[in-house]
DNA sequence: CGGCATCCCGCCGGATACTG
DNA sequence: CAGTATCCGGCGGGATGCCG
């Protein structure tokens, strides 16, 4: 850690505030996951498009864009035709699944619950 | 755990994804940690705005409210003449705080890294 | 197949002004 | 002090069309 500061100072929580805008991106964590359960094979395009379901090319490309820029997702192109490009999780795509998981698995826990808050928020709220 | 299937699946993917979009929301984790600072003491309203810094009044007060309607966050109002707003993190609120804060610490550890592969990869494009 | 370019709409979020 | 209301620019993100 060479960078000012440390983890909870005012301008560590902006950059913590920026990463987390790029996780928390809509589509991102299913990217993660899809690649992740691919491990070592990589998926192609379409196969992570069919996979995740609903998102649309741009997206998509976007996303892995992104992620690729950050080092998250490898970019490999086969120069053959049809061409072919497949796409995996770096080392450290790896090990940033590690506490986006736990956020997820803490996120399920408490869907229910959170649900139901929310319910109950909006029930008082049209109560007036 | 009463929900339909395990934290991997499909539907359950996309809940993560929506609670990680309130989390990776520009301002939540800072006005979270904030929260955090002040423990049970909890903390009025221009307090927080100003020891956040750089956020509009709407933009807390939204926040907030999404923050108060999952229930992360309690809000008590003394009715004192000025009137006077405590925000206070819920347990909920705290266990979140958890996991959020192990991303944090993540980032923390590869921010350097992160900017590295963005620099490394914008000079590539501009090569061409 | 795996994109990039374009159009377009909705909402995110900042600035400002007003209120109890 | 702690908001709500309004205006507005920018961009997130879907749909479509074209290209190597």
């Amino acid at each position: 850690m060479t960078a000012n500061s440390h983890p909870h100072s005012e301008p560590g929580c902006r950059a913590v505030s920026e990463v987390l805008s790029r996780v928390g991106d809509k589509w991102t964590v299913l990217i993660v996951k899809s690649l992740q359960a691919a491990d070592e094979d990589g998926r192609r395009f379409n196969d992570l498009k069919r996979d995740i379901g609903g998102i649309s090319q741009q997206m998509l490309t976007r996303t892995l864009r992104s992620l690729e820029r950050d080092g998250m997702v490898a970019r490999t192109v086969h120069p053959t035709v049809p061409p072919q490009v497949e796409y995996r999780l770096t080392d450290l795509g790896n090990s940033l699944a590690v506490p986006v998981m736990a956020l997820a698995d803490w996120t399920f826990e408490n869907m229910e619950l959170i649900h139901a808050n929310r319910s109950a928020y909006d029930e008082l709220a049209n109560a007036a």
